[in-house]
DNA sequence: GCTATATTCAACCATATGGTTATATATTGC
DNA sequence: GCAATATATAACCATATGGTTGAATATAGC
């Protein structure tokens, strides 16, 4: 069994909450990246995108490689595969509920002509 | 391509981020619960149970039938599903990166050892 | 109609989040 | 050594979050 509560679950999914984050992460997924370019296509300051990256790397999501003056920042698979485990927890219900979906709406189907009847 | 940036998916993975609230979604993979039910496991009042209730539903997460005074609830698994396919937009990043973990921690070690080299 | 039950709503509190600006720290390269 | 660059830190602000308590609403059942 997947755990539900985890403080790494927490902070992942919470870091996952954010679409500048989410963005972030693409661009880490094409390869590593220093601070200023991951900061270049968002609109806000660079001690913004210093805070966000201080999620992703508490989340444990990207690893920071410190060249000189630059960080290197790199995505670590890790936490999104924790996530998507514990996603996937619910996948048997999902597939279970969409395979009988057609008779379900048929059951609710006859079950309110059923409650009609009875009120008539 | 997958979206990066919507509401959804930040209220998704927003309503995840809690482990409260994933508790309840395990509870409620088992079936259809109502409001009591659902607290019962959670040591805090009933407003909050209620709030935590109205995060997942503005997330899409869960529907909520009124019989009469009681509420029920069920899961929904449509965001689930996005937010899976959204991480799974990175799978190919991870396996493409565990393939070769292996190698990757040779050439680690090789570098650190010319490092070594260099140094003396 | 009255009481008990199921649930929400409102007001409040403490802390977290996402942003800002200004300042500090390292490192580079002349 | 000095100026420029890369990044983080501190202090601040507005709003969101997760909880509380107390009151309101709606339904059930005698």
């Amino acid at each position: 069994m997947v755990e539900y509560s985890s403080e790494l679950l927490d902070r992942t999914f919470g870091a996952l909450a954010d679409p500048t984050r989410r963005q972030m992460l693409a661009q880490l997924s094409a390869g590593e990246t220093c601070v200023t370019d991951l900061a270049r296509p968002h609109a806000m300051s660079l001690a913004a995108v210093s805070k966000h990256l201080g999620v992703l790397e508490k989340a444990g999501l990207v690893k920071r490689q410190r060249n000189g003056r630059v960080h290197s920042l790199t995505l670590e698979p890790k936490p999104m595969q924790d996530a998507q485990a514990w996603l996937d927890q619910y996948r048997k219900f999902w597939d279970a509920n969409l395979d009988s979906f057609a008779t379900y709406l048929e059951k609710l189907q006859k079950k309110e002509t059923q409650q009609d009847d009875a009120d008539q």
